[in-house]
DNA sequence: ACCCAGGTGGCCC
DNA sequence: GGGCCACATGGG
């Protein structure tokens, strides 16, 4: 078994099923992919829920709602005139070049739909990477700043460029979506708990155990 | 009063 | 192709 599927075990015991992404739908999850960007999840959580009691939680409302209301319902996520610009330019790109339905856009094969993703403004390399996997359920492993300080730390790869460390997990594991969707949940929840960035030593850090 | 969170785009060199 | 910087809120 390889080292990466060992360490998932370890992980998937330790800390149990992480049942991501939470949301509703794909939608919701894509909104959410934009919201998360360099936010905790809570504050995230908070302008989802602005975002339902105006029932403008869909494609055709994203379109229609002003930007200053838009504004105003994600403030809690920060950046907020940002993220008001990313999810228009998101349900624009959608209702232009796909008539307005994910389930179109997801119909294409993942390296042409993460293309794609890539173009639109607001989506980079991991919110692109989170809706592949999390929202058209397709085998593209996602990084984040945990994976990268945990590969590091647990000495797997020295690199830290986005593309060279997906690379690194997805030749090293199985190209299978229920594994890259638990395996990246249970390194956010690792890195929460013994690899922040203000506590550069994890002396407790369970998976040491494994990896010397 | 800091420090940080499930990043990205736009500069500059 | 890398190194900065702005973007902004709520919770510890």
């Amino acid at each position: 078994m390889s080292k990466l599927k060992q360490i998932y075990n370890k992980l998937c015991k330790h800390f149990g099923p992480q049942y991501w992404w939470p949301g509703d739908s794909p939608f919701e999850v894509v909104v959410g992919a934009i919201l998360t960007q360099s936010c905790n999840w809570q504050n995230v959580e908070l302008a989802i829920s602005n975002l339902k009691k105006e029932k403008i939680l869909s494609i055709k409302e994203l379109y229609n709602v002003k930007t200053s209301k838009l504004q105003k319902l994600v403030k809690p996520s920060g950046y907020f005139r940002a993220k008001a610009k990313k999810l228009k330019a998101f349900v624009y790109h959608l209702i232009k070049y796909h008539k307005g339905s994910l389930k179109i856009m997801f119909k294409q094969p993942l390296s042409k739909l993460r293309e794609e993703l890539l173009s639109i403004h607001g989506i980079g390399p991991e919110t692109a990477d989170s809706i592949l996997l999390y929202a058209a359920e397709k085998p593209s492993f996602v990084v984040d700043a945990y994976t990268i300080r945990i590969g590091q730390r647990l000495k797997l790869f020295k690199r830290s460029k986005y593309n060279e460390v997906k690379e690194f997990f997805e030749s090293n594991l199985q190209k299978d979506v229920k594994l890259f969707n638990e395996f990246h949940a249970l390194l956010v929840a690792l890195g929460k708990d013994y690899c922040k960035k203000s506590r550069p030593k994890c002396d407790i850090c369970p998976l040491l155990k494994i990896c010397q």
